[in-house]
DNA sequence: TTATAGATTGCCT
DNA sequence: GGCAATCTATAAT
């Protein structure tokens, strides 16, 4: 099945303010399922569903990365929330979150998967899949994954790390459009190894575009 | 200073 | 289904 937006409009999409960011990134993770990611650049727009995300807890869970303590990597996770936190994985990735919780606390969720929704032509180009025919296999590749997403809206660390979501001047955003998902799901996380039991993981029942191998949508 | 694991992806068999 | 690629933060020496 598809989340086509008949509502969408890109131009009366602002961002959510500080106060969504402030509390549990569980209860963040099962809002954020539904919003908008947006990237305003050079006139044009990126915009692409929330179908998947990971909640992290901070210094009480193992398997985030605040777990240490702040450190100059992790820093924007113990600051205010509402802004982005980007760290680059396997020599190869980026990863977004954004940080939850007041400052002072580490909580963050992770973007595992979108549904391209707007500017789906510049993330072909980044994606390296310039010219292909839009199907829904290519849909997938463009930003079901955590790297995938990453690379599709341009995200890097040096660019993007530390960044107010929330400012209405941010080049990067989240915003609500009136969809509101049927069904939520909830499994354990993707790719750790400490605390993987947890089901800290949230996804929109039956969307194609979670990452993964089909079938695990249950 | 050196070693190693890692919130992944894509190519190979 | 298996595994190499490629870099960095942090742990170990």
């Amino acid at each position: 099945m598809t989340d086509f937006s008949a509502s969408f409009d890109p131009g009366r999409l602002k961002p959510l303010p500080r106060e969504f960011f402030n509390r549990d990134p569980r209860r963040v993770c099962r809002e954020l399922l539904g919003k908008v990611l947006v990237r305003r650049e050079q006139g044009k727009l990126l915009a692409a569903r929330v179908v998947e995300v990971e909640a992290y807890m901070g210094t009480g869970d193992p398997a985030a990365h605040a777990f240490i303590g702040p450190t100059s990597r992790n820093q924007v996770l113990f600051g205010p929330p509402g802004h982005a936190y980007i760290y680059f994985i396997y020599g190869n990735h980026y990863c977004l979150n954004v940080s939850c919780m007041p400052e002072g606390k580490a909580g963050s969720v992770l973007f595992r998967a979108l549904e391209p929704l707007a500017g789906i032509e510049k993330m072909q180009k980044v994606r390296g899949l310039e010219g292909a025919a839009v199907s829904a296999r290519v849909l997938r590749l463009l930003t079901s994954g955590p790297g995938r997403l990453a690379e599709a809206f341009g995200i890097t660390r040096l660019r993007d790390n530390g960044k107010d979501l929330t400012d209405p001047n941010s080049d990067l955003f989240l915003a609500a459009d009136g969809f509101r998902p049927r069904r939520v799901l909830t499994t354990a996380r993707v790719g750790i190894t400490k605390a993987a039991e947890k089901p800290l993981r949230y996804l929109i029942a039956g969307n194609e575009f979670v990452s993964g191998k089909r079938s695990q949508t249950a």
